[in-house]
DNA sequence: CTGCAGGCCCTTA
DNA sequence: TAAGGGCCTGCA
């Protein structure tokens, strides 16, 4: 077992930040995480006002494993030291209340599958469509080679709905390599995002997505319907990044807001 | 019954 | 290059 005190660590505000759908609450202070082939619990306490993790994993298993998926080298203390300094009352709130946010360093080919099962889709079924995806494979989140071995019945039973033909389609140019994943790693977040455009169903926020959480862009920044709400209401429409010289950490941002304003929806409701 | 959920594709002008 | 219809499914 491995501890972690950080009041930038938070595994409840990540599992519900929406930027991973295999995180399940399986007790009220615990969560279980599926990646990488792998899988860790982990616990979140409150010790005399800290925060701490216990990770059930080997010290080696953690170092190897989860130090580097939760991102765990990078300070996050200066982000926010760098979201005070532009003094927006907004974006300093929304940090504030997301502290234990993460971008995680998860598996590219999860996240395209991921994020294209996202669009016009509620967290809970996306998440019901991974499950399925992955029982229908013996537990393993399914390669683009499994996706063409499924059957039509077990695929349908997946209830993907128009999104399925996409997967399909995308998973017939990475097997038939006219698609590099290994490519895509290599460029630049201009030229990546370009690329990944090419691909049947991936439009601009889904390639964003992608480009944040699967290839770890930190200046990627996704605008869906609640970011151009958030934008609206708090920001007249026009929200520049660069004004703040936050550009090179725009997902972040993204995500503070993101699960900020998500939150004050749940609360109301 | 209608409307909508972290869009994208395709067609038209 | 912009605008608008259609799309699977599930839930309110």
């Amino acid at each position: 077992m491995v501890s972690l005190i950080s009041e930038f660590f938070d595994i409840e505000q990540i599992a519900s930040s929406g930027q991973c759908f295999r995180i399940d609450k399986i007790d009220f202070d615990i969560w279980h995480v599926y990646a990488l082939n792998g899988n860790v619990q982990i616990q979140k306490k409150i010790y005399n006002g800290d925060k701490i993790h216990l990770f059930y994993s080997s010290q080696e298993k953690f170092d190897k494993i989860w130090n580097p998926y939760f991102d765990l080298n990078v300070d996050y203390k200066i982000f926010q030291q760098r979201i005070y300094k532009t003094k927006d009352e907004y974006l300093i709130a929304a940090m504030q209340f997301g502290k234990g946010i993460r971008i995680l360093r998860q598996d590219l080919w999860e996240m395209i599958v991921s994020f294209v099962i996202s669009q016009q889709n509620n967290i809970p079924r996306i998440k019901s469509c991974i499950k399925k995806l992955c029982d229908i494979n013996d537990g393993q989140f399914p390669s683009a080679e499994d996706f063409l071995k499924f059957n039509s019945n077990q695929l349908h039973s997946v209830k993907l709905g128009y999104r399925e033909h996409y997967l399909l389609k995308i998973s017939e140019v990475i097997v038939d390599k006219k698609f590099f994943l290994e490519d895509l790693k290599r460029m630049s977040y201009v030229t990546a995002l370009k690329h990944l455009k090419t691909l049947y169903g991936v439009g601009d926020k889904v390639a964003n997505c992608i480009a944040l959480f699967g290839l770890h862009h930190m200046n990627a920044f996704p605008v869906d319907v609640w970011m151009k709400k958030i934008i609206n209401k708090h920001y007249n429409g026009n929200f520049y990044l660069d004004k703040y010289d936050l550009k090179d950490i725009g997902g972040l941002v993204q995500q503070y807001m993101f699960f900020y304003e998500r939150s004050l929806k749940d609360k109301n409701q």
